[in-house]
Formats: C-alpha cells, structure tokens, sequence
DNA sequence: GCTCCAGTTGAGACAGTATCTCAATTTAGA
DNA sequence: TCTAAATTGAGATACTGTCTCAACTGGAGC
C-alpha cells in the first residue's frame, strides 16, 4: 500500500511543490483512505492518529493533489466530494447506492469512445467529464425483498 | 412557448397542487427562460419584470416542478444547479464548455443503453444519472486560435 | 359571495461544503 | 545559518440550498 508514497513524494518534488509534514500526513492518509474517500473521513483518521492537520490544509492539500494528478475528485453535487488515488488505476466511472452509499467502479470503453465521437461531431474538445449513475445496489434490492416478503403487509407500499 | 403554460398548469391541478399566483409566476418564468436555467437567472428575471416571488419559494417550486417530472435538475456539483422544461423533450446529456458557459445538448442511445447494460451486469437498479461534458466549445476554441495568430508572443503560453 | 383550513409564502435563520485572509511558521536552496 | 517564498491554521467568509414559523391564501363547500 504505502510503497506508492516515495513516487507520489517524487511527484510533489517535481513540480516544485513543498513538502511539509502536513502534506506527508495527507499523503499518507490518501493511501490509508484508499477507494472513495471525502474530507470528513481524512480528518477522522487524522484526529484518530493524533495528527494535526487543519481542514483548510486537507482541502487545499487535496485540491493540490487533483492538479498534479495523483488524485481524482468525484463530484457528487449536493453531498461531499470523493477522491481516489489515481496512480496505476484504469479510467472507470461509478454506480453510487442512495440506500448504503455503495459504491460499485465500471469500466466501458464504448462508452468513453462515444463520448470522444460526440465530441468529435460537435467540435467540442473534451477536458473532463463526470457519469455517475444512482440507483440501489445489489444488496439492498435483496434486502428489500427480503422485508416484503417477512412482511407482506407492507408489500405494496414500496411503489 | 407560453402554450404549454396550461398544460403545466393542468399536472398541477392533477396532482392536488395549489395554483398561487407566484406559482403561475415560476411556470412563466420557466418557459420564458426556457433553456437551461438557474435559480438567480430565474430570481432576476423576477426583479426585471416587477414580479415578487421569493428566493425560498423559487427553490421550493422547482422542486416540486422536478417532482411531478415538468423540470429536469442538472446537478453541475461546484456551481449552481441547472433546469429545463422537460416536456416533449427527448432525454439528452450535456457538454458545458468551461470559459463561455455554453450548453450544447447530445443525444447518444447507444451510451443510455450500455449503462443499462453495465447496471444489469452488477445487479445495479439505476434510478438516475448524470452524464457532463466538460471542455471547449467549438467557438471558444477557435477565439484562441485567432488570438494566438495575431499575438505570436503568447503563441506557446498556453500549454 | 362567504367561510374555513390545509397548503403556501416570506424573511431570515440555519446547515453544509468549500474557500479566503493574514499573521505566524516552515521549507529548501544559497 | 540565513532568507525569501511557500505554507499553515483559526476563523471569517462565500455560496447554495433548506428550514422555521407566523401570516396569508386558494379553492372546496356552502
Ligand atoms: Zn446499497
Ligand atoms: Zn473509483
Ligand atoms: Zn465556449
Ligand atoms: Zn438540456
């Protein structure tokens, strides 16, 4: 896990941009965090760890690391934004559950193609573009059904 | 334009939903702006006209016009939310250009269906999406490269 | 037209995410 | 070590959007 900090430390060097114990922190809490993590749960495992870190920083740490490309911001609009690392990892988009808060990744080149082409057709250059799709998961579409049928009477009053 | 006003004002009726006068007001609005719009767009579009309708009451008349499927929301995350009419409207997405703001709309079957697809794959039940396009429009991008034609100093500042 | 009340409105408080300010501190290079 | 410039932290601030609650009103019923 943590053997990816000396490139990304390498990356902060080469673009000339300090590195602070603060950053080191961040760095090492991004691949601590792993997957889809938002600002809230970075700072939760700081105050957990004893490290400090002010919000301010965690933002504009974060923000750095979107810039030089060793983070993905996902927009999700009216909740908090998530970040991923991005080193090693295939461009893929995401399922999000608005029952758990599952996330699901998928990967669709067709559809990236697609995009490009539409693009392409409208003389539009591309610079970044954000798919999600909310629905319900797997799982609680399971445990749905399992309530209903434990509970018939209230079968009827999903719809 | 304003002929689908009753039409818009009957799917209120339909479902119970009072027609007040600042109700009617939004309806207008809405059609008057037409396109894609937000709330400030909307707010100052009142003022201009004399028409006093209050910012929490616009808020909570697109909601409810999003609610009964008259209006779609689209969620742009950092900046304000977007509406449009929705009626005999084919479903589309949308590239949003980065430096004039222009909306250019895209239909594209084969992307809805390959994320269908893609929901199916994973047990996923897809409520909603979103799908944005982020770049350059076609006009914007041909400003700069008239800028960079008559201001050759600049011509590598760019990149 | 009049009455009545549940639904609606408005002003401003409030919630939540994210950025900004600026004095104090720290990094990194000479 | 010394210094300039970058960075940090605490709190203010910006901004979108929702909530509170007293006052108001649409429209059904008479
Ligand atoms: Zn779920
Ligand atoms: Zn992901
Ligand atoms: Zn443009
Ligand atoms: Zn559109």
């Amino acid at each position: 896990m943590s053997s990816r900090l000396p490139a990304m430390v390498q990356t902060l060097r080469d673009r000339g941009i300090r590195l602070t114990a603060e950053r080191r922190s961040i760095l090492a809490g991004v691949l601590t965090c792993g997957g889809h993590f938002d600002v809230d749960r970075l700072l939760s495992h700081f105050r957990h760890q004893g490290v400090q870190v002010s919000r301010a920083t965690v933002y504009r740490s974060l923000n750095t690391l979107v810039e030089v490309g060793l983070l993905r911001k996902i927009d999700l609009g009216d909740r908090p934004s998530l970040y991923e690392p991005i080193e090693g990892r295939e461009h893929h988009e995401h399922m999000i559950c608005v029952r758990c808060g599952e996330i699901i990744e998928f990967v669709e080149p067709e559809i990236e193609r697609l995009q490009q082409e539409v693009c392409r057709r409208s003389g539009f250059e591309p610079l970044d573009h954000t798919l999600q799709i909310y629905g319900v998961c797997h799982a609680c579409n399971c445990k749905d059904a399992a309530e209903e049928c434990s509970d018939p009477a209230r079968a009827g009053a999903g719809g």
